[in-house]
DNA sequence: CTCCAGGAACTCC
DNA sequence: GGAGTTCATGGA
């Protein structure tokens, strides 16, 4: 993946480009729903724009065909952040073409075509528990909204310049993802007054298990096996199966968890008989996360919103 | 009113 | 060890 850089400033607000890039479409990382904090912005002069908070940081990425201008970044910030959350530097044609090899079917291949520009942003492991606790059971416009009330309730403000604060979208505030510490003060019962309903237990015992060491990331990133990363976080109440692969896909870069949700098993029944409802990772191959969120993409978002 | 949403815990047999 | 029920909430 080759890619060249550039620094700028435009209309007062620090910004490095990127030219030459290939399957990358921020509508479709932005929208296709691995990430609740980011939305696109109204009236932006670039052809897609989103923009939204990661690791503590208010940013916009906007896009031009093959370029896309990262505002309220420079190129430090660029190499040691935004570089590694997008995954610019996995060649995302390769991926595709190897998940084709490895399950040859007609829809796998039409979903990888389908959502080409699609890639698995690489976010912050807590965050990601947390936002796919909250996900059980849930929509995704509610989802982003209990999120964003718990990002104001107990986030720290994050300062950005006027220049840079015109790229934000109303929808999202320039708040950072809580801590741990933050969640767990809040107690049971403030995280229910946010409208997390029975999920207000579950935040609140992955914070404390986050805080008490019994939840170790660290101990998740090492773990190679993808099926016991799941098991150690299934320890905490609320997350199953389908929680904690999305945790692990989207937060941990465990490429090969597979989230089975309402959605995957509809794809199951419709489109791989010999598998059904219980369709897993194991018949994907190494890559059966993305595979995955070609299907989850395709199924959910063909023919229209 | 009922049904559903990127589910999981709990309760039965 | 599966199948059915319950859990808050808000929108369709």
């Amino acid at each position: 993946m080759k890619y060249t850089l550039s620094e700028a400033v435009i209309d007062g607000c620090e910004c490095v480009t990127v030219e030459g890039l290939t399957h990358f479409d921020v509508g479709q990382i932005f929208d296709c729903g691995q990430c609740f904090r980011f939305e696109a912005v109204e009236g932006t002069t670039h052809e897609k724009e989103f923009s939204g908070v990661a690791f503590g940081r208010f940013v916009s990425f906007a896009q031009d065909k093959d370029s896309l201008t990262v505002y309220g970044s420079n190129l430090n910030d660029f190499e040691s952040i935004w570089k590694r959350y997008l995954d610019l530097d996995r060649d995302y044609g390769a991926v595709a073409q190897s998940i084709c090899d490895f399950k040859q079917s007609d829809v796998l291949t039409a979903a990888a075509e389908y959502g080409q520009g699609i890639r698995i942003l690489s976010q912050d492991p807590f965050e990601s528990v947390i936002s796919f606790v909250i996900s059980q059971n849930n929509n995704i416009p509610r989802i982003k909204k209990i999120i964003e009330a718990l990002c104001l309730r107990c986030g720290d403000k994050i300062e950005a310049s006027p220049a840079l604060a015109k790229h934000a979208s109303p929808a999202c505030s320039l708040c950072s993802f809580p801590t741990a510490e933050a969640i767990y003060a809040l107690g049971v019962d403030g995280l229910f007054a946010l409208k997390t309903g029975f999920r207000a237990k579950y935040i609140y015992d992955a914070a404390e298990k986050f805080l008490d060491g019994s939840l170790s990331f660290e101990k998740i990133k090492a773990e190679r096996d993808t099926c016991r990363a799941v098991e150690l976080l299934c320890e905490v109440k609320g997350i199953g199966p389908k929680v904690a692969s999305c945790a692990l896909l989207f937060g941990f870069n465990k490429y090969d968890a597979f989230p089975v949700d309402v959605w995957m098993k509809k794809v199951g029944e419709k489109y791989f008989p010999d598998e059904g409802a219980s369709i897993s990772g194991s018949s994907f191959g190494e890559y059966a996360g993305i595979a995955q969120q070609y299907l989850f993409y395709y199924e959910r978002y063909k023919g229209g919103e």
